[in-house]
DNA sequence: TGACTTATATGTACTATGCATATATGCTTG
DNA sequence: CAAGCATATATGCATAGTACATATAAGTCA
């Protein structure tokens, strides 16, 4: 160990550090996660959030998150806070990154393991209109200020068209929200999360174009769907729409499996 | 600090918990960072791993770790690991996974932040003759057993093919590094990390190869590259290979940059 | 019934890729 | 020093995927 290090614990060894370790001498940080509830609506990618009531970042909006519970895995923790701020389970959820700078919280040290979570808009507003367990939250608009995977922060706007303050760091959780689904979209079948069950290519190519910021070619969009086999045909066609009706389709997993922690 | 809480705060608005939320009432989870050290040798995935010398899996393998000091970001954590255990600096390094399975360290909770990080085998083998500050750990080989990006653990092997068992659940974050190596290599510049400054197409479609865990095309493989633009010719010429040597070409960076935390 | 709108199907040019073949070049060996 | 060797590099061609254009089908609505 070359490095010279600041005055902290004399560590020679790390490997005796480790074993003389007592979880009471030392400083713990906090440790929160974050979920990032998405849904895509009138061709718009929506969140949603929370005004800060209280001291730090008062009035800015903020993600819905909690500290992680000693006996709870980060995954259960994540869907503790999307069953109690949003009343929603069952839902795809995935851990994005964790957010560890010294200064993102003016109070503590918080480390935040960040999530994402996608769902059908009609889904998500029937829940909320059921039950009001979203404690304050609404949905509001992603702005995304760049081109493809570029990256970068977002901008959040009310419905008004307001552009609205982001509370700590959360504007780079959502930028890095937005830059994973467009880096996933071509390769994982994320786009039927956003859709109810059934759905018509139409609907999966407008979920599509709203992720990615631009526009699609349809018989491309078309023909790869068709050829994926992700999907397959109910035989039904949609109803009420004033014109031919599109035949609805519904999303077959793939037989390979992820494998996680 | 408790370790085990009485009854579970009574949670009913979460923003008033936060509001009243003391560091230090509440029991804090440890925080790490775990780096596995990349490279690519023979052919063959290689990582850095060390026998656990104390009680908990001790003799078992596992991966250079920390836990994260109040005042440092976790990149600087992975950083200071890195400097410590592989006197590497300066090298590829980023964020893989956080594991947080509260059962996954039998001594306490322990959250660990994993990285990785990538470098080229020889300037590998330079710096760890030069100074001793790789405090036992070893470069041990990486046999992937499931193909493509279907994920799941992996096992590590000694020189001499023996199967070496793993501490904690570093086969899984082994397993996910390598599964993100595979996902990120025809879209991210990655395979460069794991050569020197100048380097052949052939040398490069080798470490492709060998973190794919199949054959390339190699004309393809050329055109591809070529036409990326993110390989320029240097004009030089390998030496003293025994057959027509081929042309060095080095990295260039392309224009659009990451963001994020 | 016919106009309208969107779905669905077909055709064509272009591009990327896999595969095969031909040529170039530095090294090795007799 | 010349011939052979091994690999690099270049070229040609068939195939698959995609962008773009056009044609046909099928519901709704006046």
């Amino acid at each position: 160990m070359t490095r010279n290090r600041p005055a902290q614990p004399p560590v020679t060894d790390e490997q005796a550090f480790l074993a003389a370790y007592d979880a009471a001498q030392f400083p713990h940080p906090s440790v929160a996660v974050d979920v990032v509830l998405v849904t895509v609506e009138g061709g718009s990618l929506r969140a949603l959030l929370a005004p800060r009531t209280n001291h730090p970042h008062r009035g800015r909006w903020s993600l819905p998150g909690s500290f992680v519970r000693m006996d709870e895995s980060l995954d259960q923790a994540a869907q503790r806070v999307l069953a109690a701020k949003a009343g929603q389970s069952g839902i795809f959820l995935e851990q994005l990154y964790t957010f560890g700078r010294p200064d993102r919280d003016p109070r503590t040290r918080v480390i935040t393991i960040a999530y994402y979570a996608l769902v059908d808009a009609r889904r998500l507003a029937r829940r909320e209109a059921g039950s009001q367990a979203d404690a304050g939250g609404k949905l509001v608009t992603l702005e995304v200020p760049w081109q493809g995977e570029h990256g970068g922060p977002v901008r959040i706007v009310d419905d008004a068209g307001r552009s609205l303050p982001l509370a700590f760091d959360h504007a780079d959780i959502l930028g890095l929200v937005v830059q994973r689904l467009r880096g996933k979209l071509d390769y994982a079948p994320i786009g039927f999360e956003l859709l109810p069950r059934q759905f018509t290519l139409r609907q999966l190519q407008e979920i599509h174009e709203t992720i990615l910021g631009r526009t699609l070619n349809k018989d491309s969009f078309r023909r790869r769907l068709l050829a994926s086999e992700l999907i397959v045909p109910t035989g039904k066609l949609e109803q009420d729409v004033g014109h031919r009706p599109a035949e609805l389709y519904r999303f077959h997993k793939p037989a390979r499996s992820k494998h996680h922690e």
